[in-house]
DNA sequence: CGCATCACCGTAAACGTTTACAACGATAGG
DNA sequence: CCTATCGTTGTAAACGTTTACGGTGATGCG
């Protein structure tokens, strides 16, 4: 005897009154409605899931893909900023997160079919979205909601949301011209992130726009490691007709190409100006400090979790949410300086 | 007309034997449990969770029990290591992991103890354990299998995975000693946090052991930040009689304490020796380099995942995991320096 | 008084799976 | 031929909850 049945019992009523005051159903006695209420106190009773999921077709559970790895999205701990600030606005209203882990060897893809197949959740985030990216093919054709952080170029009206840093790439590129920078130079990972790819994209529709050259000796590639990041710093000096300027899109690549600097007797900011992208504690004790943008992570995460859960469980009523960009403020410091007349 | 019942009806066969079949239960013609497979992988199905829960009283999820915020164990990205250690080995057994982060408003144990009712995990894990940590009791009294990371004194014999921080003390202080340091300090977080209580015991038992002394100007104890740890190097520079050592005990205070050493012209290692505890991203351009342990943290999270695996699911058949700790490796820089003669 | 309405409650079906049990035909042994 | 055994399959109960449905007594109204 245990469950549901135990309190009813103990109540000498039926389980289906006990059921009904318990989630708030008309048509109880406010009077029995107490007496149940207590006794589930008293007894710490709490309703098995699995159960409960059988029955209702739903789960409470909100799963969150994430990939793991120096490529992840923004690397370093961008993702539990996100996530913790996610995961207090889901637990207000008792949704469970489970993070959905891909590793270097799974496929994605089937990973993720699987997962939703068990029925299990209720819902998914997708992140670090790819330029054309199979999983939102696959959730779309699921009929289970889900969004993503990050766009993708794949076709379709799924909810997105994003840091605007095509904007943030437009704003940087325009401050060096500003400030008498021509060889402007941008660097990103390697890999298949439709952010580097947008990023990248801003950063040569702003210099074409402005007249600035855009070569490819402009454009840098390496995995997004610090040493990645120092080998673009050594390709970069080596130039005969060096950039004075360059954005960078990661942060160990931002991490390892002031190390590549330093080491070649450059200094950051005087000799090469460099935008890194994120703040982060890896990036805090660089010298001088890196020009980057702040950007309300806390804010996205809670504006994340209250669109999934108005997709997954909002009725009917309220509008529904809409996709769209955080802004993120340019932070300037002595990493980024004019061009010597 | 869907889960089990459309691909029995497919086959013309009973929902018992494609059941039977897919858990490799005896007694299923080969050929039939072939057919059966094959039949599956080509419509892509998936037992239900819930149903499948239900019936077996199983979830095939572990939850793990997080804090939240700067005094978060290790801080920084010391528990995102350990997550995707622990996640990689779960999925290989098809277990999924479920976080449970506690933010400073909510009652742990009440959290919990729901969760716990909701009978939606078949194990636990309980991080950033407190000096007499209540959830002990609960989980014991629970039934439900649990480890910890990191000790209690809470009695009863619970498994429990640890670094080694006491035997990282010792070595510290002894080291320190070797090098002519004779008033030696230790600097602790608030809080409950039985890490700190343990380090700083070990800090005290082996200053006494080489009879050193154990004043209480030498144990510093401000809050977790780096603005805590700023105004431990003030206090300790303001001392008449100087330690000329230090052992910091959280990666964000040592970070401050370095800036406060410096702001005030002190060097770190030449006027003050500092020994870290952990090397991290928040931690690796200190200048000079922090003197810290190595901890293999993807080990730790390996055997901790394989510990609740088998606590958890394990057959009676192999040896139960037993609790101990992980070493860490003493690397020394020049954050620690000798005493001059 | 007869009937309809109403508030409240109990009953039982349903969710999708696993598994104990029964049933069946085939085979083997006496 | 009868029976026992074996291999394979179908049947139905069970897990714990929610909820549609029907039932019951009380109340209101004509």
């Amino acid at each position: 005897m245990t469950g549901i049945r135990a309190l009813a019992d103990r109540l000498n009523i039926s389980i289906g009154t006990v059921s009904r005051a318990l989630n708030d159903k008309p048509g109880v006695n406010p009077e029995t409605r107490a007496r149940v209420l207590k006794m589930a106190q008293e007894i710490g009773y709490v309703a098995n899931a699995a159960g409960r999921n059988l029955r209702k077709g739903r789960t409470n559970t909100i799963g969150l893909m994430i990939g793991t790895g120096p490529t992840a999205l923004g690397g370093d701990n961008f993702f539990m900023a996100v996530t913790d600030a996610m995961q207090r606005v889901l637990l207000e209203d008792g949704i469970d997160l489970v993070l959905l882990p891909v590793h270097r060897a799974m496929d994605p893809v089937a990973f993720l079919h699987r997962t939703l197949q068990r029925g299990s959740l209720d819902g998914v985030i997708l992140t670090a979205t790819q330029v054309d990216d199979p999983r939102i093919a696959l959730m779309a054709r699921s009929s289970l909601p889900f969004m993503t952080l990050g766009r993708s170029r794949t076709p379709g009206n799924y909810l997105w949301m994003d840091l605007d840093f095509e904007e943030g790439a437009r704003h940087s590129v325009m401050r060096l011209a500003e400030l008498g920078h021509r060889r402007i130079a941008v660097c990103v990972p390697t890999g298949d992130s439709n952010l580097a790819e947008l990023y990248r994209d801003s950063w040569r529709a702003t210099m074409g726009a402005l007249g600035l050259p855009v070569t490819d000796d402009l454009s840098f590639v390496d995995d997004g490691s610090e040493d990645g990041g120092a080998r673009v710093a050594a390709r970069l000096l080596a130039q005969e007709n060096r950039p004075t300027a360059i954005l960078m899109c990661s942060e160990p690549m931002t991490s390892g190409f002031y190390g590549g600097l330093l080491g070649a007797g450059a200094r950051p900011g005087a000799d090469v100006s460099v935008v890194g992208f994120r703040q982060s504690p890896l990036l805090r004790h660089l010298a001088p400090p890196i020009t980057c943008f702040d950007m309300c992570l806390k804010t996205l995460g809670q504006d994340m979790a209250s669109a999934i859960l108005a997709l997954t469980y909002g009725t009917g009523g309220q509008t529904p949410p809409r996709s769209g960009l955080v802004a993120m403020d340019y932070v300037e410091t002595p990493s980024v300086q004019a061009i010597k007349a």
